[in-house]
RNA sequence: GCCCCCGUAGCCCAACUGGCAGAGGCAGCCCCCUUAAAAGGGGUGGAGUGCCGGUUCGAAUCCGGUCGGGGGCACCA
């Protein structure tokens, strides 16, 4: 006996991948229609879904499958919902492990890099990714980083871009400065090395002339990005409402302002403090303080950024032998220099008022100075306790604002220094401008060349792009310098504007100036005349629905948020935010351990995929929880998974050819019930529990095919045909195969969303729940339309409910028809 | 220190605007088939929602407090 060759007799997730993948290729069944036609030549609404690219470091990982798992699942749902959609990939392919690389085996970055992307192009293709391979891109291209500099020449023709010494952050190991938001903890992100405080001169973009900006827009994002991530960023860009206050110097022509969030307590200001490590401090010490001030600021700058951080170590400084002048009581007060206060907050100078803030009273019992109360808050006095009295009162000591309470004084102040021209009420942040050079190779170079004579100098435009050089470099860090500075041949170059010896900007572009406007080329990535083709970005953006994790919520989500409003306001896109909406996918984790490269990857997704096939492992990830919620792979079940797949394609060949007719009503309603759950579910991106419904639906048509009206019944079919159809969402493998073994020829990515027949959703009767004092006593089963007046008296006619009510009068009764009755007693 | 989110069966998770606490999975238990064992198929028990109080006819859901967990910002004036 022989079995027929036609249909295998088991389930096997990977002899199924190949077949598919060659009938999607050769059908072009993921290609965007009409990239940029605003045309609809087949009608279909456009849709917009993009996964945040890929860095690539290796192969892909379980975090990769993770977030391409839900947005190919929002990709295909939509396909089937007859959109257009784009649902592009490309790759983030410059950055530093692509050097660390290259000097470990001595290659090219480029190599490393193209090897990388080739492996994890074939690893999406081999996860099912139903993406456009059209659109797709590396941003180390030239073709892709001569926009990065194009950008960069035009935020610098409007004054976003600028040079300028300040201190950064830099890490000894990689040699190169970092972002403020690469800085976790005092050390660097990647390598975890303490961060040292440097002064150089570096290009900067002014994110922070958008920080009000940045705040307001978030009305537009409200209840579409995840709260988390837009009270991070509020946080992020830290608001602050104050006063900027001037206070005259002795012996210096220019006030000196500061600023504070507590002006009503500008007559309990007892000192003055500078910055330690400000010019200010340099420049108003005296001579007779000056040795002790050299000192201290030795001492200062020799401290890491760890030690300044820790908030409860004693506040140090030294006074600088000069007075400040207050201005409004006029009161002469000591300035000192210490490190408790931040150059690069504010204006790196403040006015102390130890007995109402924390950090100022440290201050003044360590130096012995004096502690004056203005604001009358009911609190022991700070001078004893220690403690600063913060919270709410009335004035006194305070002159003319004595008895106002202190939201009435700040007012008062702030509208009393404007009108002696000494002050004003004001808004500081603390978002800072976006630091942007790196001393590292494998980045975008920046088109700026520095000539003797005329200073800095644009690259003409029709010089981009401005190239990495092959050859000549030498990549390993070398003391702060940048690897492009040894490429003397690339370096020296003559001035564009006089025709002199100059020499290029050695310093290359932060990869996040790649990543910040990426979104907008997807759509033409070809496109020779601009960054992006405004038809695509008019046809596409913004995005519709934007995915990834959310520890890019203060770095890249920020940085895109402040580009898109600067093209907006060069005319370059008619939006000020690039996503409408965001989903933030939880990471993968093992056992409640994050899964990283330092601490190896506990779960490999090559051998996960090679064990359980693509389908398994996605349904696995998406099925685990909500999309926002961190999978803890110990928690999960592939070879549950694999069991329900295996259900349903045994399903799909159990289902015979249909009679005729509608089949069986019962079974119907159960199918449709389903349908419109599920569908409801999946435009809210439950993603978990539409997998539940359709493991229901597979469990009510296999007791249909056993047990129920059979397997030749024709609403058995329609069931199983719309359990396929939902589930190529997440297990498209298994879902084109079961398709296929239900006879049909097409595609099911083809086959489009089942229809709800809502006639089929109406119920003949329904069960209404009779409780007494909230308390479930009887069930009725009534019609869905029962008037209220016939349900109250059927409920009272209840002898469950008579019992339960024990003789005891009715005071009230609920009636919310059809589905409950509540009957109050009497009291007593 | 300031701010945000979350606590539901042994575990992961459901429960539409307050209205029957349980949809689904894992583990467990029972049965069937088969077996050297398993895999496979079918079935099934189990929580009163961290704790205290309030609002309400009625609270997992709203409010206040508290405990526990996770996260963001932080000498930011």
């Amino acid at each position: 006996m022989s079995q027929p060759t036609s249909q295998p007799d088991s389930y096997d997730p990977h002899a199924i991948v190949d077949k598919w993948l060659i009938a999607w290729a050769e059908r072009g069944s993921f290609a965007a229609n009409g990239l940029l036609s605003d045309e609809r030549p087949d009608g279909r609404p456009p849709r917009y879904i993009v996964s945040m690219f890929s860095y690539p470091s290796g192969d892909l990982h379980m975090g990769h499958a993770e977030v391409y798992s839900i947005s190919d699942a929002f990709a295909r749902f939509s396909r089937l919902r007859g959109h257009n959609v784009l649902n592009p990939i490309g790759w983030d392919s410059f950055g530093l492990p692509a050097e660390n690389a290259a000097f470990k085996r001595n290659l090219d970055p480029s190599v490393w890099t193209y090897d990388n992307i080739a492996m994890q192009a074939e690893s999406f293709r081999r996860l099912g990714v139903s993406f456009d391979w059209s659109t797709r891109f590396h941003t180390s291209d030239p073709e892709y980083y001569r926009w990065n500099q194009w950008l960069f020449l035009k935020l610098y023709d409007n004054d976003l871009a600028y040079r300028k010494a300040a201190p950064v952050n830099w890490c000894p190991v990689d040699q190169t400065v970092l972002a403020n938001e690469q800085v976790i903890q005092g050390k660097c992100e990647r390598c975890g090395s303490d961060v040292e405080q440097r002064n150089l001169t570096q290009w900067f973009f002014r994110t922070s002339r958008y920080a009000q900006r940045l705040l307001d827009d978030m009305a537009q994002l409200e209840g579409k990005w995840p709260n988390e991530i837009l009270t991070m960023q509020r946080n992020w860009i830290g608001r602050s409402e104050g006063a900027h206050i001037d206070f005259e110097i002795e012996g210096r022509a220019e006030p000196v302002r500061v600023f504070s969030t507590r002006p009503d307590t500008l007559f309990g200001a007892t000192f003055f403090v500078v910055a330690a490590d400000a010019d200010l401090a340099d420049e108003l010490c005296t001579d007779d303080r000056r040795e002790e001030f050299e000192t201290y600021r030795k001492q200062v700058r020799a401290s890491t950024d760890i030690e300044r951080m820790a908030t409860d170590r004693p506040k140090t400084g030294v006074f600088l032998g000069r007075y400040a002048i207050n201005p409004l009581s006029g009161e002469r007060i000591p300035v000192y220099a210490a490190d408790y206060v931040l150059a690069h907050y504010g204006t790196g100078a403040i006015m102390a008022v130890p007995a109402h803030d924390q950090r100022d009273l440290d201050f003044a019992r360590a130096q012995g100075l004096p502690v004056r109360i203005v604001v009358d808050t009911g609190e022991p006095a700070p001078a004893e306790t220690g403690v600063a009295a913060a919270g709410d009162g009335v004035l006194v000591n305070s002159g003319e604002f004595d008895g106002l309470s202190k939201d009435d004084a700040i007012t008062a102040t702030s509208v009393r220094l404007r009108e002696l021209g000494h002050g004003e009420a004001t808004v500081t942040y603390r978002l800072r401008d976006w630091l942007l050079s790196r001393q590292r190779f494998w980045g975008t170079p920046i088109p700026i060349i520095h000539c003797p004579s005329c200073g800095e100098v644009k690259v003409p435009l029709e010089d981009l792009p401005l190239r990495l050089p092959t050859s000549g470099y030498e990549l390993r860090p070398r003391g702060g310098k940048s690897p492009l500075e040894s490429a003397e041949d690339w370096v020296a170059v003559p001035c564009p504007s006089c025709g002199g010896a100059a020499r290029r900007d050695t310093d290359t572009m932060d990869t996040f100036v790649d990543s910040s406007w990426y979104f907008l080329r997807y759509p033409n990535p070809d496109y020779e005349d601009g960054p992006f083709d405004p038809a695509g970005v008019k046809r596409w953006l913004p995005a519709d629905e934007y995915i990834g994790g959310k520890e890019h919520a203060t770095g890249h989500l920020m940085y895109s948020r402040f580009l898109t409003k600067a093209l907006y306001d060069l005319g370059m896109v008619g939006f000020t935010e690039p996503f409408t909406k965001l989903t933030c996918q939880g990471q993968v984790i093992m056992a409640g351990k994050a899964m990283s490269k330092s601490l190896g990857n506990l779960v490999n997704l090559q051998d996960q995929l090679a064990q359980f096939g693509p389908d398994a492992v996605r349904v696995t990830m998406l099925f685990a929880g909500p999309p926002e919620d961190d999978v803890d792979w110990a928690d999960v079940s592939p070879t549950g998974s694999v069991k329900w797949l295996t259900r349903v394609w045994r399903l799909s060949g159990d289902v015979a050819a249909s009679r005729d007719g509608a089949g069986d009503q019962a079974v119907r309603k159960q199918v449709h019930r389903l349908i419109d759950d599920a569908t409801t579910l999946m435009e809210n991106k439950r993603l978990n529990v539409v997998i539940a419904r359709l493991m229901e639906l597979t469990s009510v048509l296999r007791k249909a095919v056993d047990s129920g009206p059979g397997a030749s019944d024709p609403a058995v079919r329609e069931g199983a045909e719309a359990l396929v159809r939902m589930l190529s969402c997440f297990a498209p493998f298994t879902a084109e195969e079961a398709w296929s073994r239900l006879g049909h020829t097409s595609l099911v990515d083809e086959a489009g969303w089942p229809e709800v027949d809502s006639a089929l959703l109406v119920q003949e009767t329904t069960t209404c729940v009779v409780q007494v004092s909230g308390k479930v006593r009887d069930r009725l089963e009534v019609a869905p339309d029962i008037p209220e007046d016939e349900l109250r008296e059927l409920a009272l006619a209840s002898g469950k409910v008579a019992a339960a009510l024990q003789g005891a009068g009715v005071s009230k009764v609920i009636v919310r028809a059809p589905g409950l009755v509540n009957v109050v007693p009497m009291k007593g």
